[in-house]
DNA sequence: CGTGTAATTGAGGATGATCAACCAAGGTGG
DNA sequence: CCACCTTGGTTGATCATCCTCAATTACACG
């Protein structure tokens, strides 16, 4: 059996896990396939349908999620290294959920979701079961707002937009949505009286109820 | 085979993703047992050894990261619902990276560590591969820092702390580091300036060294 | 040697943190 | 059943912090 190899120090595919589960070594044919790409190309966009699965061999990318249209791009929320995949959340949704910007020269593998959700294997393997469980998880949290993500004003709209279907949502302790929000619990409590004011919700000291998603979303946005 | 059944819906051991894979319905064992929980509970802490792994059949749980000790529990990053695990970073490190806190009355089912190993199986699959993959680079990084985390030159000397050991990471855009801290550029950059002229660091456009690493930690800790 | 992009610096003002007091809602025990 | 206490949430006033916008500088690249 090959000798498993940790994440972040191979170069060949030989080394590559992906690559020895696939038995490279013994001429097998890896289901991923090299690409090179130059620093600052834009890999792939948030919303576009999810064709590819990448592995990142060498170098470093950028993801970020457009919390708004107007800001471009949006901010810089987490990198990849060498080592990790890219688009994974493709096997169990069918859109990217990120932009991807490549930070430095990159090689890629890329390969097809679909001969991924082959080369995974029976679906009812429990090493299976745990990845889908974790990518949907993932898929189902947007990251942490910070105030460079707009007002906090903007942040709370933003997020009763997305959450305001799953009311379990709108009874989390305010402490606890202030932290996903960045900000402080008074800060939060002043913008939903806010909003509240602006007759976009009803607000209880134990509940929120949305009055005005239109409202929302232009407050959410910048308006 | 059995049905597959969403992440977000089932309720006992037989719809449950984990149990139908374990064939609880045809009477074998799940290796995971079930725990009730009242809201409020500390289910574990960072830092903790990993003994076991938990999956959330009902209810709500808050994960925190303390990202100094003085501030108590530190802000809760992310929560997590019924259909997620917890603590699946110990099947590739020793110890928990979040504490965890029951939002509400909570049912978990829990394994060993040890078993949830055993149970995934082959070590050669490629679901087992990506899985360890994903688990690996969300070891790696930590959530995005907001100023709810502490003042912005405070979060720059504990990113630095961090990631001084890497120095592939110091030679990122500053436009990227900053979203990361939840910050402006401008504000990253005064914050290197501040730390540059209190001897810490050595700063230039493009690269950043650490010449104390002790008056690092004691900015970072608020001090 | 120009040009373009990213980083830095400056000044200003809005925004959000802080600290404090107050209020609602349970839970507990007398 | 009611006073009491605790906890979490809201409101107010103040001020430091950080964002904004602008001009300037460094650096890479053609």
């Amino acid at each position: 059996m090959a000798q498993r190899v940790s994440f972040t120090e191979f170069l060949s595919c030989g080394e590559c896990p992906v690559g020895s589960v696939s038995g490279c070594a013994k001429g097998s044919r890896c289901p991923l396939v090299d690409r090179r790409r130059p620093a600052g190309t834009l890999l792939y966009v948030v919303g576009e349908p999810v064709e590819t699965v990448w592995f990142i061999k060498y170098g470093a990318v950028m993801l970020s999620r457009a919390a708004d249209d107007r800001r471009g791009e949006g901010t810089p929320w987490a990198v990849r290294r060498r080592g990790s995949f890219l688009g994974l959340e493709g096997l169990v949704r069918p859109t990217y959920l990120d932009s991807a910007r490549a930070l430095t020269d990159v090689t890629l593998c890329g390969a097809p979701r679909t001969d991924v959700l082959q080369w995974l294997g029976s679906t009812d393997g429990g090493a299976r079961v745990l990845l889908e469980g974790m990518l949907l998880a993932q898929s189902a949290d947007t990251p942490r707002r910070t105030n460079a993500d707009g007002s906090a004003l903007e942040r709370v709209a933003a997020w009763l937009c997305e959450s305001s279907a799953d009311n379990s949502v709108l009874t989390l302790p305010r402490r606890v949505v202030a932290g996903l929000l960045g900000m402080q619990p008074e800060t939060l409590s002043r913008c939903l009286a806010a909003l509240s004011d602006q007759g976009a919700l009803r607000v209880t000291r134990r509940s929120i109820e949305v009055t005005s998603r239109d409202k929302l979303e232009s407050i959410a946005t910048g308006a």
